[in-house]
DNA sequence: TCGCGAATTTAGGTATACCTAATTCTTAGG
DNA sequence: CCTAAGAATTAGGTATACCTAAATTCGCGA
């Protein structure tokens, strides 16, 4: 990627286009619409048709566009979408661990960070932080060669979608809901620790996270957060 | 300063015609000219008066602006400003001392960056620096309640206007010259360093740097970017 | 004190990235 | 197989931040 290609492409708008696109498309990179795009950029859908036949018409063109049709990502559009992502996950593991962020507090800043520092400032968090494999909600990072590496093959299950009592590990949850978080927080809900759900009742659930006892109340809302991956018995 | 107010003002282009503005009227904040401006910022000078009318007609108004006359900075303008340099100090310093950048990188990453960051990202690097009062170029730095810290008085002098061989202590060096900048470091040169200029020739400067009996040769062009204080005798 | 050149301002135009309103296309249900 | 609702696109417009070229203003030196 020369830095004259770097220049003209990847403004802050269109690096978020490509993330949404990435993120929308899911593991099966199925097309997606103007109408998810607008939703999830709050941006108005004739807005969202202009940026993508932009994007398609582009010397190196990022996306695959057709009329009618919806997006997918081009091979570089999928490459610059990984590395934004990247950067963003990196930057929230930083403000984490290095600079002590409480953790519904790093994705805001990781949102626009993201789009703004070098090739070297990504080297070197990295570095500073042994090359970490996932950020502090769980998700996996992107390698440094643009791929987003696969998971060990986990039985995974949103807390939401839990119907019997039972132990679980804790894969992930969502990086955007502040409130959320905090709730998560306070119960000491974080990657790879053991949630216990007691009862799952219509309005919500009753768990135990880690080696503590202590109960506490999950609305469904909040479960719909947290993704679960489940022990063998 | 509300989050709308900053929203509307608070653009990478403004914050650097304020940061131009204050860096060009000196300490002495006499008015700065057009074309100045237009020269330290690579714009028209047309575009340079279009956007001091607007910052002078803002809502709150961050220029003192009349036609024909110069610009000056605002009270809230200088306070941006000023909030703006010490992003960019912060964000040197943390650069070189925590995610060990090479010396001649720093500042344009701090360029960037500087506008992007929240007054959360501004607390932290400040505390885990212990609130430094120097960048690595031996730039003060503003504090965080928005005012110029009040240096020693100490007698400075650019070394390119040094005339005759004596003992100095180093106080700070430009921070844009890339080539300075390695030339500068491969002789330990640093703030607070004692430098012995041994010979003043219209060339140039044979220098010796803190312990060391090493003799470098700084050219002229080099030497207007270095300022040093002078030692009693 | 007058005029000329430099500095500044005005006028008109570009590109990005949005918007709303009007139009056209697609497709699922009758 | 046709049609209308909803999705998408086109058309026309806004704001920011630049540009060049033309017009104006200022102030210095003859
Ligand atoms: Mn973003
Ligand atoms: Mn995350
Ligand atoms: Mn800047
Ligand atoms: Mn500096």
């Amino acid at each position: 990627m020369t830095a004259g290609q770097r220049a003209k492409n990847n403004t802050e708008s269109v690096d978020n286009y490509l993330k949404a696109i990435l993120y929308l498309s899911g593991v099966a990179e199925c097309r997606v619409t103007i109408k998810a795009l607008s939703e999830r950029l709050l941006v108005a859908p004739a807005s969202v048709t202009n940026m993508l036949q932009k994007l398609a018409a582009a010397p190196v063109s990022l996306v695959k566009y057709e009329r009618h049709r919806g997006v997918q990502l081009s091979a570089s559009g999928k490459r610059r979408a990984l590395e934004v992502v990247r950067h963003h996950r990196l930057i929230e593991t930083f403000l984490y661990e290095v600079l002590d962020y409480p953790i519904d507090e790093v994705h805001e800043e990781a949102e626009r960070l993201e789009h703004f520092i070098s090739e070297r400032f990504e080297e070197r968090i990295a570095a500073k932080l042994g090359d970490p494999r996932v950020d502090p909600h769980g998700h996996l990072i992107p390698t440094m060669d643009g791929k987003m590496p696969e998971r060990l093959p986990r039985d995974l299950i949103l807390l939401s979608d839990v119907e019997e009592a039972g132990a679980y590990l804790i894969d992930s949850f969502s990086d955007r809901s502040v409130n959320t978080l905090r709730l998560i927080e306070a119960c000491g809900i974080a990657p790879e620790v053991r949630l216990r759900v007691k009862k799952c009742a219509p309005k919500g659930y009753e768990v135990s996270v880690g080696r503590s006892t202590k109960i506490f109340d999950l609305s469904r809302e909040v479960a719909r957060d947290l993704r679960l991956m489940r022990l063998p018995k």
